[in-house]
DNA sequence: CTACATTAATGACCGTGGTCAATTTTGGAG
DNA sequence: CTCCAAAATTGACCACGGTCATTAATGTAG
């Protein structure tokens, strides 16, 4: 469980979470997300189910630690890219995350259910995700050819606001990574480059 | 269960069915959304277990099928309200409808879930109250002091992006209606009134 | 009215996430 | 090294959503 500050952290703590990922990764990467049972990643990492849950206080809390590093691993290719000048190389730069935010349903959901904060103060791995989101994209839009009216912080929450739409929206017909990129363009610009 | 075209339906199963959403109503009367069991609901019913899931595929249909008429009342409400000449305004027409998607955590969850359209071609009633509020809105933002470079479809989408976006982040920090209403007002002026 | 195919209802059963009192392990104080 | 309080682990157990072979009710053709 989320050790509190000052408890007496023992090695074997760090060990067996450490089985316990490795366990979940395996079976994510030969199963996916949705297939995972807690019961499964115990076995394989041959200890109690009372285990998991002294380390996770549920399962969604292991899929944030799956999922969170996966993000940030997209948001670090994403910030090792030169700014973007046009609304389609944004398209283009978040292409790779859009893509693995839904390879699954259930990915999906999870990561829509932890984007904002759960409770108060008590902001999550995913959260956070989202909230670098914004730290990177946010000088993209100060810098690139848009709008100068609003603050970059306020452009990149609706970049955000429009991503998750997109997917929202595309995940019925056809999965079609194709139209959801158009989706997301028309948004962006309408958003990031209005004409009045 | 969704009954396929042209088989023949018994007057008990209408009866049964009614029996159960009448008892889910009034469990949700007293103890709220998330609270509600299926065990609790067919035994109010006095049914079995087996009779709650050939009327519904799973409980999350039974929510769509209490949330959705919910939804569609403040609609209907919305509607016959006098067009909004002001982001303000728009806001508080809204507000009962997001007091109402905000009032659980689970709830808000539930219709994230199915706002958009599940499978292809099949949408359920809660993604068409979605769709709803875009017909809604639609002529609000046509009619408006906004910005006409973009169609009223697109204003819709992106009201609903933003109602959406704004109830996320607000579902953490001590749930405060003005606070939600003041960023939503922020967003919407940034979106439908830009100053380039 | 009867026979019978169709539709509805039943409840024992299962899968799986999550709990907790009891037990074992750890590592530091003396 | 010994002892022991704190930390970690265990697994039987529970809650609850969902399944399905079996049984009962329905209404229609003859």
């Amino acid at each position: 469980m989320q050790s509190r500050p000052m408890s007496k952290v023992q090695s074997r703590t760090l060990k067996t979470r450490a089985k316990l990922i490795e366990a979940s990764e395996s079976v994510v990467k030969t199963d996916g997300y949705e297939a995972l049972r807690v019961e499964q990643v115990v076995s394989l990492a041959g200890v109690a189910k009372g285990t998991f849950f002294s380390h996770f206080k549920d399962k969604d809390v292991l899929m944030e630690q799956l999922i969170a590093p996966r993000l940030n691993s997209y948001l670090d290719e994403i910030e090792s890219l030169p700014t973007p000048e046009s609304v389609e190389e944004i398209v283009r730069h978040l292409q790779p995350l859009i893509a693995f935010i839904t390879c699954e349903r259930y990915v999906f959901d999870v990561i829509l259910r932890h984007s904002g904060a759960a409770a108060k103060e008590e902001i999550g791995p995913i959260a956070e995700c989202f909230f670098r989101m914004g730290m990177v994209t946010g000088p993209w839009l100060a810098m690139g050819p848009f709008r100068k009216d609003i603050s970059p912080e306020l452009l990149a929450d609706g970049l955000g606001a429009f991503l998750i739409q997109t997917m929202a929206l595309n995940f019925c017909a056809l999965h079609n990574e194709r139209a959801m990129q158009d989706q997301l363009t028309i948004y962006l610009k309408a958003w990031l480059q209005p004409t009045v």
